[in-house]
DNA sequence: TTTGCGCCGTACCGTACGTTACGGTTCGGC
DNA sequence: GCCGAACCGTAACGTACGGTACGGCGCAAA
């Protein structure tokens, strides 16, 4: 109790730093991640951190919520939507979240998150889902919900829509990474993987749409609406 | 080294019971399991623990080998195949799926595995993506390609349409378990969203192909086809 | 009945790490 | 130059836990 950094109050420079070097160590070394190794790596005295962060658990809740606070991405709603900006949102959308899962802090960072999910002492793996899973959810909503206003796309529940691009976007790589697989992405993978999510949700949620007419036959009346949950 | 149990050497129905302790307090405790209160639930001592599975990462080991042991499912090649049994064999395949990865004992195990895969001491996380992930698209890739070859199904590269499939089925549900998300699949829940997730599948790569004829317009040429790779 | 083996329960050891305490140093304000 | 605050580096403490040692008990074989 009485930590210094609750909710998004300023960090200092020199708590930016520490909390820099909690995340390089945490890419490198995992949960296994002590407080002298980062007092050593930070050029910190313990004693500072334990005034700064309060605790491990603080410590490692700072840095989470930091490398959140440093991921946020721009927003897509805009008002102009055709079928072009459509696809090309939804690709760049694609493209942003296959880079920030498959990249090394993302995964030491889940991996923290999970570990600590089991033993609730803290909410890490609310932060990490509140910050990843959710925030592009609430990011992309606007934009799906628009582009169906605008007959672009037809569904009833925007967020099982959303899951379903969720699931054409990230498949297997998130839990493959977790797990330990050497599992490499390169720009080229990532530029064409989310290409062809976007191309796939598309023809699913596509409404008499064409964008790249040789690429997929138009699906009329887009069947594939489901109903909300019954 | 010497640990007794290595690649699949019998267990007694003795050491059956300690590894399901071991399952047990792992979904109760997660990681944060000690030898000692395995020994004190399996009502054995910790000296038959070393003796048995040599040190901790070797029972762990042998806990999640045991488990994928259990998990073994039936195979899903018949040779028979036509639009209705593979819709079936996919969507009985989606309902499994998702029952495994939505039980407590499964999110546990991954818990486990995700946290040793940091400092990659042992290969548990190995273990189980090659129980998990990998296992059913072995399984399940000789189903996609009799389909392909029955003309049910169009795609160039297995991987890849199973990959996409395994996608929509498991969404985000894996990772919100993991991060610990209160998220509870009921059976109807599974049954359905199997089924979308199979509808979805069959309206990406199946050909000319009319399953329930007036849920989904069937996709001429599946143009969707991608090539493997650039 | 005796012998020996395997296992239970428990006490014990060593270590690693979270946490605290403290002396020494830098630095801004006066 | 002096003071106090903040901070560094390190030593020290307490604890939790992995791993080991040992006494006792049940039991199968001789």
């Amino acid at each position: 109790m009485g930590t210094e950094i609750e909710t998004g109050e300023a960090l200092t420079a020199r708590q930016q730093d520490v909390l820099d070097a909690v995340l390089r160590l945490l890419v490198e070394e995992g949960d296994a991640l002590t407080m002298s190794a980062v007092a050593r790596r930070a050029n910190c005295s313990k004693e500072t951190l334990y005034k700064w962060f309060g605790d491990r658990d603080g410590l490692l809740t700072a840095t989470v919520q930091w490398q959140a606070s440093k991921v946020r991405a721009g927003n897509y709603d805009r008002h102009k939507l055709d079928a072009a900006t459509l696809r090309e949102s939804l690709d760049s959308f694609a493209a942003t979240w296959l880079r920030v899962i498959s990249s090394p802090t993302s995964v030491a960072l889940n991996r923290v998150a999970v570990s600590h999910a089991a033993s609730a002492k803290d909410d890490l793996g609310a932060i990490v889902l509140a910050n990843g899973r959710f925030a592009i959810g609430e990011r992309l909503k606007p934009l799906l919900e628009a582009a169906r206003d605008a007959g672009l796309l037809a569904f009833d529940d925007t967020e099982t829509a959303f899951r379903t691009f969720f699931g054409l976007v990230g498949r297997d790589v998130q839990i493959r990474l977790l797990l330990g697989d050497r599992l490499k992405l390169t720009a080229a993978d990532i530029t064409r993987d989310a290409a062809q999510a976007t191309q796939q949700f598309l023809a699913l949620f596509g409404a008499s749409f064409e964008a790249h007419p040789s690429d997929f036959a138009p699906q009329d009346e887009g069947g594939l609406r489901q109903s909300p949950s019954s």
